[in-house]
DNA sequence: TCCTGCCCGGAAAGCGCGTTCCCGACAAGA
DNA sequence: TCTTGTCGGGAACGCGCTTTCCGGGCAGGA
């Protein structure tokens, strides 16, 4: 006997699919879950009206038992609240729903610790991959409980992608500050530049280290140095470029471009910074890093010379990467450089000068 | 005969536990998924070391098919990256795992009308709840498509809650503008203002529409009436606030004390008149609305006079609405006036005074 | 004409777990 | 001692779907 009909108040199963078109539940279940096996017209068509009409959707519970996985992939993230992490998962969420995935978003609400408690749970509902967004590099340390239940996921059932530091076991994402960094310095040097001052958001952030360091290394490139004196550490905020532009100015410092590792840095710098008398990009010039979709100032977004950071890309990218066993190596998109007002061309306008 | 364990490569079964603790699949199920029936000591503690040996987690879709529901609820945001959906998520996310449940975080990308197929999408996780979140109240009519859904759905198996415009069949959560903007207006006035601006961000939004409501209400408690021309029309952002502050420049306005219906105004529009060399507080108050977490000037985030938004709790309370079926009526937080350093107290230091 | 393949529908066996049903053991009351 | 009641353990079934496996029909070749 075939199972009765909710029809009255429950979901309609694929058994009434089958029932209400006249056909065995296997020919249903092959026209609508696409299997390798063809099925007549006639079936099909009536398969698929009767769906309709009783308004059929897949259980994917009881698919994915039958399968064998579930077509999801959990991220792991920081602070939703938090752009950096929004963005990230604004961009795998966009990639998962293009590969037909679901993505399970999970928030440690700024707790790191709670990282292994959400993988442990997250587990539970066996997705196939697993994305790990973080700032710092603070837990998934080789022999830590958290990379025990990382190691575990990843012997059971999919992939693991940290999104940030590398951790041996695990592939990594590691968003491209270094040669943003490096960009940056180039594209300075070449519209004249030759004296800098960095303000550093926070020594403790890899991505804000690399930024200084691809700074650097850039610079040497073009022959120049960046005295530590130069580097004036503060905060990764607007009130942090405030402090650290007051400090320029205590310092009765002169450089010909400050360069923030955020941002939200140079905006705050920008005001303390005009708030004294100075003009900007007269006095001094300015760039950032992060490419913010909207300046706080209210200024033209596009003014202000920034890197932009192809968060969306890394999110994107993480779950590709974490789906697709073939790509071992991750192609991010290379940091776009995005030059604006706030650093105007230095270079005297001769004829060796590049077009425009 | 007892299916064979996978231990090499699979994940542990509930079965493989049962073997490992030498007792039958029951006991075990009895012991990890707290069932009515009691399970003695010795076998209890058997089990669980069994259970953490072997590294067993439960199968949610498993547990779902036989249970004959599965512990998620859904969340359809506009634009994750958008702080308002992203703390409304946030609370929805603490809500759901306070209560065991996974979250399921959908977002429409800005378009809208992407909703109705997420909702279908949605609908095979069998969730027990379907929250959606807008800012606008653009699509969910009776008789779209998009109301279909949620009518089908809510048919079948859960609940659907909507945080924003309530629409008739569905339960509805709406933030508290209207109570917000009044209450900033009961505060203001009992400061001693009586000659009110407003800035208002867009008249389209409901939120926004409401705080003016609201906070006119809260003027005509009080006897003050706020002409038509004394709001400024323009948009939710920095650069509305600076094109606002730039109107009432221009029209020679004099309050004592501009509302804006969005803190991100406040703060353009801050950035305008002090430009202008206006004093504020001095010669003009300002207050917003939204309380946002820093200010963008890097100014003391709690200078500024607003109105949280409870956008976190809606969320969580939209969360604990879909899912108690009891909670008819949503019991939101009042909002809650933060009095700042902008809008000082103009009333002479009488006995009559308030404490401080 | 008969046989060999191939194609495609239908029946049935699981997927991993919760749950019911039944049995056995044991304690308490008569 | 017998009966009744209580409670834990084991076997079997079902959740909704996929996926063999089986068998019938039909085309093409000998």
């Amino acid at each position: 006997m075939t199972p009765v009909s909710n029809e009255p108040n429950g979901t309609p199963r694929l058994a009434d699919v089958a029932r209400a078109a006249g056909v065995s539940q296997s020919t249903a279940s092959r026209v609508l879950n696409g299997s390798a096996r063809q099925v007549a017209d006639e079936y099909r068509v009536r398969v698929l009206a009767a769906a309709e009409q009783v308004g059929y959707t897949t259980n994917l519970a009881a698919q994915a038992m039958a399968r064998g996985h579930y077509p999801a992939v959990a991220l792991v993230v920081g602070d939703i609240r938090d752009q950096f992490f929004a963005r990230i998962a604004f961009g795998a969420m966009r990639e998962a729903s293009r590969r037909g995935y679901i993505l399970n978003l999970l928030s440690t609400e700024g707790d790191e610790s709670r990282e292994r408690d959400l993988v442990q749970d997250l587990r539970r509902q066996r997705p196939e991959a697993l994305v790990l967004a973080r700032k710092r590099d603070t837990t998934a340390r080789a022999g830590s409980r958290l990379m025990e239940q990382l190691i575990g996921f990843q012997r059971e059932s999919g992939r693991v992608v940290i999104v940030g530091e590398p951790s041996e076991p695990v592939l990594a994402v590691r968003p491209p500050d270094f040669d943003g960094g490096k960009a940056l310095a180039g594209a300075l040097l070449e519209l004249g530049y030759r004296d800098f001052v960095v303000f550093l958001g926070d020594n403790s952030i890899p991505s804000e280290r690399d930024r200084l360091d691809g700074f650097r290394v850039g610079l040497s490139t073009g022959g120049v140095a960046l005295p530590d004196s130069h580097v004036y550490l503060t905060s990764p905020s607007a009130a942090g470029g405030i402090a650290a532009a007051t400090d320029y100015l205590a310092d009765r410092s002169k450089a010909e471009v400050i360069v923030c590792t955020e941002d939200d840095i140079a905006w705050g710098a920008i005001q303390r910074l005009r708030g004294s008398g100075l003009e900007i990009p007269g006095d001094v010039a300015i760039a950032g890093y992060g490419r913010r979709r909207s300046s706080p100032l209210g200024d033209d977004a596009d003014w202000l010379t920034t890197v932009r950071s192809p968060l969306e890309e890394m999110g994107a990218v993480a779950v590709s990467a974490a789906l697709d066993p073939l790509a071992s190596d991750v192609p991010l998109p290379a940091p776009e450089v995005h030059l604006g007002g706030s650093t105007p061309d230095r270079t005297p306008p001769r004829a060796s000068r590049r077009k425009r």
